[in-house]
DNA sequence: CAGTGGTCTAGACCACGAA
DNA sequence: TCGTGGTCTAGACCACTGG
């Protein structure tokens, strides 16, 4: 037995349900708020609040006196999920392993650079050159990293920030090749992040992942999230 | 002059600015509807218009009886742009070339597949591996992809759907290295997209890109759209 | 000008779940 | 139990903009 769900769920459901199915294209105008309210019997707040979630998903856009109409798809937008290194490993049920190659410490710029190897069961998964601006986090400074990761340390430490990421194909070059016990030139899916907080920058991160098997998964998202 | 934002507006600015400080952080609870209506002087529902879009966003979470809760910040999430790959290509100011290569009916199973080469000022830029379901795009059948890519076909005859993403790096095979004119085993950036239309798989296209200056980009938010 | 959406009010009842 | 959020109502005024 399922519970009734909210109207303005319903409304908006039967409304995405046309839309994705084509049945109304884009640029289909759909019926205005006064209309919808006659077919649902509800208020006018109770359908407004089912359009505007069409609107927040990118389904719909609505123009004073013009109506509501069903949006062209916009260029496709993914939602990427970015998991710590531990739990990409863990989750493929290998045995997590960590270690700190390098450390780094720039007194005049007030910089912090680590090196780090992450391990799948011993074989290396992911190679970290880690950069950490002090003057914005210098407890970094006094932190162990032969103990833990850089990246779950500032996620403890960094709740709310933005970033982005820029994800390449790169041949290992010597140096990397080396640490991650592959051939040089070897094929390493790469993702770059850079980190801010209140728009100032706190971390900067290049992860090599040598396995061709490691993947990023993305999902389109006509309509995300609520 | 600035129009008067809407109230609504406001107070989920005003406290979504409070948690990407820090200054409420993760687990506080920030003050029930009640005591928002008082400081604002506004009606309940404007309160909650504005907290309704908080949870959608992901910064708060609400539970009966006990209050609304900062979130700890969840696996970090990355909207990801995937443009067209012409748009890739006129974005960098290069002119895009597009050559349909082979072409495979395979009558028994219904699939359309397709090679294709994209090229930015005639310098191989992608290769695409494309399959597509005739079962629920006969049309595709009939169309002339030596004149138009069939990515940009399905734009527009598949408006809406879901579909999905893998990231990965190979090295080029020996066809893929002749087509793209690289060397065998050159680090390719991978993208493996399937493409559903209510349940029903549509399209798969492998995305080959030799460049190392090919990069992906995402950037994380913490309140995406709305 | 008038149709439409944007916003807001001042209530209401109910469901959930922590105490 | 009862505080809290979830939902909904039946209005209202205003801003914008297409005809």
């Amino acid at each position: 037995m399922i519970a009734r769900p909210a109207l303005h769920h319903r409304i908006r459901a039967e409304i995405e349900s046309r839309i994705l199915t084509g049945e109304w294209p884009p640029g289909f105008r759909i019926p205005v708020e006064h209309e919808l309210m006659a077919v649902y019997g509800c208020a006018r707040m109770t359908v407004n609040k089912a359009l505007s979630s069409l609107v927040a998903a990118g389904l719909i856009e609505r123009r004073r006196k013009a109506g509501s109409f069903v949006r062209r798809p916009p260029d496709p937008t993914a939602l990427l999920e970015i998991p710590d290194i531990s739990a990409q490993v863990t989750a493929r049920g290998a045995e997590y392993g960590y270690q700190l190659l390098d450390r780094q410490h720039q007194r005049d710029a007030e910089i912090l650079d680590l090196q780090c190897r992450h391990s799948a069961d011993g074989v290396a998964f992911a190679l970290e050159q880690r950069r950490i601006m002090l003057a914005v986090i210098p407890t970094a400074l006094d932190t162990d990293f032969n103990r833990q990761p850089p990246g779950a340390w500032l996620l403890e430490h960094v709740a709310w920030h933005e970033a982005e990421h820029r994800i390449s194909a790169k041949p290992a070059d010597p140096q990397v090749a080396a640490t991650l016990g592959t051939l040089e030139g070897h094929a390493c899916l790469v993702v770059d992040r850079r980190t801010w907080r209140s728009g100032e920058l706190i971390t900067a991160v290049r992860l090599w992942y040598p396995d061709h098997r490691t993947e990023l998964v993305a999902r389109f998202t006509p309509s995300s999230r609520d």
